[in-house]
DNA sequence: TTAGGATAAGTTGGATCCAATCCAGGATCA
DNA sequence: TGATCCTGGATTGGATCCAACTTATCCTAA
């Protein structure tokens, strides 16, 4: 997760097309040609055809043989599976940093949360949420636990950002309160009640997902 | 889980870079050169490059720039951490394929479980064991979850192997019984009794690993 | 009119060559 | 004597060219 351009080619290469993807600039089944991507960025094919495999890793491209790579369309159906795998892994994260959670951190948290509660867009929201979520695993070191986490919400981040434009983002309180609460139990250093707010809160979230089937593809 | 022999050299490539790892012929913390490869199988050192990405989206090799790839050293923390991953994944795909296990299937998880009662050599029992359990996930048709497990079976082999050849085969009539009570669950198609068999082994299972450090990268 | 197949354009996969980087060993200087 | 800098070998990263495959289009025939 580091934020400086990276000196090799593929991974800075990588960067371009993983904001592209996670922005929404790039939509699921659209498909990536790798010579486009060579020309706008000044490469050659072959350190873009390294960072699409860099992509697949993170799940946020698929390849086959020949018929080259595109952002995967995802079903109703495997969204909710990963929102299921989020419920039972993200706790880990949580439970494993949670000795380690500072009041700096807490502070931070809060600050997050209020922008937003404040916010009113939906792409702002969107990059908001995964900030706070992901900040409340920071200090879980564990970085495979981690880096699968973040393979998670890429996957699924397009279909958040879908369902919210359907929605809008009114009637969020339930979220916030949600939000709330599971900072308030990261201050009592709660394990129990931290891993059962974030569960709730992700179970809820798939719920209202799967009453909105038009924000997947067909 | 193809077996035949696939048409593009890169994944050709991954698949015999693959069994040498999981067989333990290329072991953790081990480099992995370029062009050994190439000159290996007689091909150039480009698809090489692309299966050690394929690997690595598999957890079976890491990347650094510059420097190379290496099959990942794991400590004792991590493979804990992957075991409770394990732990909390691995009953979602069992759960979800459970109303499609017929006859056919439990005839061949009894006769799995019956050769690995019988066996008497360590890789014997690896493989075994391996093909066991993901036989009992065949049904989950959720392609995200069991290429998950499959990923966090490859991370965990090696040291599901060391640890076999410190304590050897004796002893193991408790993961005998459990084995046979989660086939026993399945047979009965009872979700809850089928996690909580398949949560119990892989807790215990973490549980003896963790006493026994010899089997870890310092 | 439509189904089928041959063909051609477009795209990806692979090989070879060159450039950039890393690492170990030794020489130089304080 | 010790640390630092430099240099050469080894290894990976990148560019260009060619081959193989996929796919869409157009033509032919029923």
């Amino acid at each position: 997760m580091t934020t400086s351009a990276p000196e090799v080619a593929s991974q800075r290469i990588a960067a371009y097309l993983r904001a592209e993807i996670l922005s929404g600039r790039i939509g699921p089944g659209e498909r990536i040609r790798q010579e486009d991507v060579a020309a706008r960025l000044g490469a050659s094919r072959l350190p873009v055809r390294e960072a699409l495999r860099i992509l697949e890793a993170e799940g946020l491209t698929e390849h086959s043989a020949n018929r080259g790579a595109r952002v995967p369309a995802l079903t109703m159906r495997q969204v909710d599976m990963l929102y299921q795998i989020r419920e039972r892994v993200e706790p880990l994260a949580l439970v494993d940093g949670l000795p380690r959670v500072d009041a700096t951190l807490l502070d931070r948290l809060v600050d997050l949360e209020k922008r937003i509660e404040a916010g009113t867009e939906v792409g702002e929201f969107v990059a908001l949420d995964r900030e706070f979520h992901l900040l409340t695993y920071s200090t879980c070191d564990q970085e495979l636990l981690t880096s699968m986490i973040v393979r998670l919400w890429n996957s699924t981040q397009h279909y958040r950002r879908a369902y919210l434009a359907i929605t809008g983002l009114s009637h969020r309180w339930v979220a916030h309160a949600e939000h709330n609460l599971l900072i308030e139990a990261m201050r009592r250093g709660d394990p129990a009640d931290a891993e059962r707010y974030l569960a709730g809160h992700i179970r809820r979230t798939r719920t209202e997902l799967s009453r909105h089937p038009e924000a997947f593809a067909a």
